[in-house]
DNA sequence: TACATTGCGATCCGT
DNA sequence: TCGCAATGTA
């Protein structure tokens, strides 16, 4: 049948064994997509369940897409109807749903990490603590630790010796009364929120726990503690969960996913089947085997023996640069020597570095060399600031109780409604227990406030009621169009510097198209609907696989992606591992699992580089390889030797004995193997271990203190 | 009282 | 490099 075509034995258990739980324990590139898309297919069309009946929670939206496009693929329209989503999409729904049973009004807005802050900054300075030590987002962090966790103000409060956490519980209990009173929703409320209603509220529980016969969630490591509830609660009748995933990927501890979720799964469902899949389907043999060296290194891992039919294929290559913009040359060359040779196209290629910021020297190497290109993250369309501010207007007109959103708005463009103003309305707002937006009708009373200020509130109140009034029956499309014209933020645009005012118009003009397209594609075209998308796409989503250039991304969002030939930029200590996970062991295995993840990625080639140096925001900073290609076995890889023309400059030197300048590209020479260069350099001082390629193709590594190497002035080649 | 400017500090990963 | 807080100016 061809539900279970070319499927092999293992992933046919995974896809039929419909009766009861499944683990499924699936090794990178064993076609778990594959097998969760065909279990969906196996569920409609041999079993005869219902779509309505499956849940299927994914990584990114941009996978429930994918997947839905390839069970439609399989079985055609029976498909429609299923929910597939992130958890954050699929439990905003429910809450519009059924939020009100827990006194969350429909419309309620999703704050960002920056409308967050602005809260917690009032908050902080409501207690007096606006000065102190403690940063709005650091208070915010230890909250959403708490929230993700399922930790209640009253529990943090009551955790034994820890009177940090007793004041961030008072924090917390006033930002949890915050967020209500503006009928606002932060990321972790979105999952919380319906554990606590299904917690709370049999009926609630009982119909969706009714409803979903077949559960599968996909990447099951990364889920927090209460994904994890949210998912027990949900299966606690027909307790048919698929969960799919790998602890060697986990990746987000950090963000409070925890791994023993997946660890745990036998002990939660002791009637659970577990399957493994072990064949890699995407790697080549060497690929493969550099990588299981690699991650066997951590301690805290499930043994699994990944094994591949492929080719076993080119070597791991490693790439010794000068610098950041060495590096990004390095990239771009060698893109354009294999579309040359090779035969390769623009978009085989990924780039994959460990921050964002690496991003910038790679982009000027690939625009310098006419490379094209795509970056996914970074600065994100809707975190644009005239995007903020368009979508601040519009979340005022669906929840007039986003008082965050309304001061962001009540002076852009300037209406000459300044902080003393705005604080006076905030503080007759809040002893009458009103909103900013009720308060806007009641100007008259406020204490304190001098006439002009008072007029030109009473002219910013008139626009909401006057945009509230135009907006109703209108298209999503003319609504942005009607919001961007009335409230004089396109004039604003236009007393701007040319550059700016054209760009920022343009942005504003792209917001009103994805309206247009949003109203076009979605079911629902509400501007409710519209605002929770735009609040939880990401950017992986917006990522188009096809177009014809190369990506570049963090190795986060790479997870779940393959690529015939991938590059891992910046494989250096403190880059990855990144230098705030040297403290800690388990953080550092997480480092291990991220790079693990990098370098899983490719099919065919990867390339790994490492600068000597780079220049960071304190000027010129020696780097050091990074500790896990030390764990490649050499027979994996291959050390490319940077051309003659990188030179570190010559502030780099090594503390060891005199300021000696060893350089990337230095030539040395050795009693035995005669005339080299240095291509690699790991370690401090004493430690301080060098690379070296000599004559012939002889590779060493050398401990420099002991090495009796001659460093030559003269390049002898 | 609002708005422009300068200077400083922080900068991992991201729903 | 960029965003924001303190400071200066209209």
């Amino acid at each position: 049948m061809h539900l279970l075509g070319n499927l092999n034995p293992r992933q046919q258990e995974a896809v039929t064994h419909v009766s009861g739980p499944v683990l499924v324990l699936a090794g990178a590139g064993s076609g778990k997509t594959r097998v969760l898309a065909h279990r969906i297919a196996y569920l409609l069309g041999a079993v005869g369940v219902s779509p309505y009946e499956i849940l299927a929670v994914t990584f990114t939206n941009k996978a429930a897409g994918e997947m839905a496009d390839r069970v439609r693929a399989l079985v055609g329209d029976i498909a429609a109807g299923i929910w597939m989503g992130t958890f954050h999409s699929i439990c905003a729904r429910i809450l519009r749903i059924e939020g009100r049973r827990l006194g969350i009004s429909p419309d309620f807005t999703i704050y960002d990490d920056r409308d967050q802050v602005l809260l917690m900054k009032q908050i902080l300075s409501d207690l007096g603590l606006a000065k102190s030590r403690l940063t709005p987002a650091a208070a915010l962090s230890r909250i959403s630790w708490a929230k993700s966790g399922l930790v209640s103000p009253e529990d943090l409060a009551g955790m034994v010796g820890n009177p940090y956490d007793r004041k961030i519980a008072d924090i917390y209990s006033d930002y949890e009364n915050a967020l209500r009173a503006n009928n606002a929703l932060d990321f972790d409320d979105l999952i919380c929120m319906p554990v606590r209603l299904f917690k709370h509220d049999q009926d609630a529980l009982t119909k969706f726990a009714m409803r979903f016969t077949h559960i599968l969630i996909d990447e099951y490591q990364d889920t927090n503690r209460a994904q994890y509830e949210f998912v027990r609660l949900l299966s606690s009748i027909h307790r048919s969960v698929c969960a799919v995933g790998d602890d060697d990927q986990s990746i987000y501890r950090w963000r409070g996913a925890d791994v023993t979720n997946l660890l745990n799964f036998e002990r939660d469902f002791p009637e659970a089947a577990v399957v493994r899949l072990e064949q890699c389907y995407r790697s080549t043999k060497t690929i493969l085997a550099a990588s299981q060296a690699i991650i066997q290194r951590n301690v805290e891992r499930k043994e699994k023996d990944l094994w591949t039919e492929n080719p076993v294929g080119r070597k791991v290559m490693l790439s010794a640069v000068r610098d950041e913009r060495g590096e990004g040359e390095f990239v771009a060359d060698m893109v354009n020597k294999l579309m040359e040779e090779e035969g390769k196209c623009l978009s085989d290629f990924v780039v994959l570095y460990r921050t964002n910021a690496q991003s910038r020297p790679m982009e000027d190497a690939f625009r310098g060399k006419g490379v094209p290109y795509v970056i996914v993250g970074g600065i994100k369309f809707y975190e644009r600031k005239e995007i903020k501010d368009m979508i601040a207007y519009l979340r005022v007109l669906v929840n007039t109780r986003d008082s965050v959103s309304l001061s962001r708005i009540i002076n852009v463009p300037h209406r000459g409604i300044g902080d003393v103003t705005l604080g006076r309305l905030r503080e007759f707002c809040t002893d009458q227990g009103i909103s900013l937006s009720d308060g806007l009708t009641r100007i008259s009373e406020i204490a304190g406030l001098n006439a002009a200020s008072g007029r030109k509130l009473e002219a910013f109140g008139s626009l909401l009621a006057k945009l509230r009034r135009e907006s109703a029956g209108k298209s999503l499309e003319n609504v942005i169009k009607l919001v961007a014209e009335e409230s004089g933020y396109l004039a604003y645009l236009r007393t701007l510097d040319k550059v700016e005012s054209i760009a920022r118009t343009e942005n504003i003009e792209e917001m009103v198209a994805g309206g247009y397209e949003f109203q076009e594609r979605s079911d629902e075209p509400t501007l409710e609907k519209f605002l929770e998308e735009v609040s939880l796409v990401m950017d992986i989503d917006l990522w188009d696989d096809r177009r014809d250039a190369v990506s570049l991304m963090t190795l986060h969002n790479a997870k779940g992606l393959e690529f015939p030939v991938v590059f891992i930029a910046g494989a250096e200590e403190g880059l990855v591992p990144h230098h705030t996970s040297f403290e800690d062991r388990a953080e550092m295995e997480e480092e291990r699992r991220l790079f693990y993840v990098g370098m899983t990625r490719a099919k065919e080639r990867l390339f790994i580089s490492t600068a000597a140096g780079r220049r960071g925001f304190r000027g010129w900073m020696p780097q050091v390889v990074s500790r896990f290609v030390e764990d490649i076995p050499e027979e994996f890889m291959e050390i490319l030797a940077s051309s003659e023309d990188r030179h570190v400059p010559d502030e780099t030197h090594s503390d060891w004995g005199e300021e000696k300048v060893i350089r990337i590209g230095t030539p040395v020479r050795h009693a035995e193997w005669g005339t080299g260069r240095v291509v690699g350099c790991e370690g401090y001082g004493k430690q301080l271990r060098l690379t070296v390629k000599f004559g012939g193709g002889r590779v060493k590594r050398l401990l420099a203190q002991y090495a009796n190497l001659e460093f030559l002035e003269e390049d002898p080649l």
